[in-house]
DNA sequence: TAAACAAGTTTAAAATATAAACCAAAATAT
DNA sequence: ATATTTTGGTTTATATTTTAAACTTGTTTA
């Protein structure tokens, strides 16, 4: 029987920004904003909710004046990421 | 760069839907509704979705006196659903 | 010092998913 | 015979989610 699949993760835009940690760990939001073509204001809002559910964490600061925000990938977040890469798999037919 | 993800299928149910009729190239509504475990009135609704882009075609009939809904896939539906598989192997790493 | 720009956030609108309520016909119980 | 329940759905109203437009705060440039 095909299982539940994680809703935080099922969401195009949350999965690409997951995607991009998983390789790379940590990323600005700026970069993040690039490689996912999102407006600012829909990358904010996906961002907040992989936050919120501690997928990542976000830290606010200054590079040089200007503010940078950088998202990092947590431990939970990666375990959710895999368990929804095998839960997929059985609806992909892999 | 990550393609956008057809938004048709990226539904839990209609890929549901689509992973069993990928299989069994056809089956039943009520079929269909064991195995997603969804509510007729959701399933009907996606159904409807996934015959007016062509994935999927509806003929309804008797089964002895009981309606019956049978869904079949459709040329244009496999290669969709192959095409989301491949974009989505890029957003998963594999 | 006014105008444009950068880096985000907040909010309101649009789209989507979901289930509750409904319908028609058949089977079952009274 | 006639209520009552069950089966196989559809329609519609609500809840949720996504998305982008509008806004904020501070910075650089003209």
């Amino acid at each position: 029987m095909l299982k539940k699949l994680d809703p935080i993760l099922h969401s195009e835009l949350r999965l690409a920004v997951m995607s991009l940690l998983i390789s790379l760990t940590k990323a600005e939001f700026t970069y993040l904003k690039e490689q996912t073509n999102a407006t600012a204001g829909n990358l904010s809002v996906q961002i907040t909710k992989l936050e919120e559910v501690g997928y990542i964490t976000v830290e606010k600061g200054y590079k040089g004046k200007v503010p940078q925000t950088i998202c990092t990938i947590s431990k939970k977040g990666i375990d959710a990421f895999e368990q929804y890469v095998n839960d997929l798999k059985e609806y992909l037919k892999m």
